[in-house]
DNA sequence: CTGACTGCAAATAGTTTGCATGACG
DNA sequence: CGTCATGCAAACTATTTGCAGTCAG
C-alpha cells in the first residue's frame, strides 16, 4: 500500500494543495519510520536534507497531511503533546512500545459490544473513541 | 463514597503532605462537578473564594492530588492538554460528552481478550492502555 | 496577476523553576 | 529549627499568527 508521489500529489491537489519539496521531505521522514515523532523531531530530521526549512512549515505541513488522513496523532503516556505518525485514514488504533516508541497498528478494537452496553446504561449516543495500548515490544523486553 | 476532610488529610499526611486551605479549595471545586476542567478553569473558580491564590499552586496541588489518586487526567478531542477530574484510584475509564463535557466512569473495559490476542500476534508484553469514549449525553442529544 | 506556500519574527499559551517568605509541628 | 507550602517573577517549551517575498499556473 505504498503511496506514490503521484497519488499523494493528486490527493493534495484535490483539496487545493500543492506537493512542495518541503511537504515531500516531511512525508519522507515520517513514512520511513515505525515510531512516532514530535514536530520538533521531524523538524530536526527534515533540516538535515533541507536546511533552511522553518519549524512553522513543519507544523503547517503536518496539519495538512493530517487533514488528508496521511498522518495521525498519537497520545503518549506522561505528556500528551501531539506526537504523530504515518498511516492512512482507516479506523484503527495504536499499540505503542514504551521502550523504543515503535508503533503497531490494529483495526479490530472489539469495542462495539461495550459501546452498546454503555449506551443502553447511560443514554449516551456514542460517537467515537480513543484507544491506545502500551507495552514492551520483543526487543525491549530482552533489553529490560 | 464521600471522602471526608479527615480521610483526605490522613491520606495526604501518609505521604508527607499537608491539607492546606488551598488544597482544600481545589478539592472542593473539583469534587462538586461532573465534568472536566483545565488547570486555568480550576484557578478561576478557586480564585473566587480564595483570591490571591497563585496559578502555580493549582498546578502543584493538582500534581499532588493526582499522585494520591484523588484526581485523574482526561484527554479530550482536538487538543490534549491535561484536563482533569475527580475520581478515586481504581482502574477505570471515561465516557465523555462532547457537548457539555460531562464525564461518566466505567470500569469494565473488556479489553483483556484483545490484549491477549495482540500480545500473541505481535510479541508485545502489554502494560497499560488508554481508553476513552466520546458521545453525546441525553441532554445534549435533545439540544442538537 | 492570483492564490498558494514559505520563512522569519513576534505573539500566545501552557507549564515549570528559582527564590524569599510564611506556617507549623 | 527544619520541613513543607505558597506566591511572585522569570524561564521555558510548544504552538500560532502577521507579514512580506517567492513561485507556479
Amino acid at each position: 500500500m505504498k503511496l506514490t508521489a503521484n497519488k499523494i500529489a493528486g490527493l493534495l491537489r484535490q483539496h487545493g494543495y500543492k506537493l512542495t519539496p518541503q511537504r515531500w521531505a516531511v512525508l519522507n521522514v515520517i513514512s520511513h519510520r515505525h515510531d512516532h515523532l514530535t514536530p520538533a523531531a521531524i523538524y530536526d530530521r527534515v533540516s538535515q536534507e533541507h536546511p533552511g526549512i522553518g519549524l512553522v512549515t513543519i507544523y503547517r505541513t503536518l496539519e495538512v497531511l493530517a487533514e488528508l488522513g496521511l498522518l495521525c496523532k498519537v497520545h503518549v503516556e506522561g505528556g500528551c503533546r501531539s506526537y504523530l505518525m504515518r498511516r492512512p485514514s482507516v479506523h484503527h488504533h495504536h499499540l505503542i512500545c514504551s521502550g523504543c516508541g515503535r508503533v503497531v497498528d490494529f483495526t479490530d478494537c472489539a469495542l462495539n459490544e461495550l459501546e452498546q452496553r454503555l449506551s443502553r446504561e447511560t443514554g449516551f449516543e456514542m460517537k467515537d473513541h480513543l484507544l491506545e495500548l502500551y507495552g514492551h515490544c520483543q526487543n525491549c523486553q530482552k533489553i529490560a
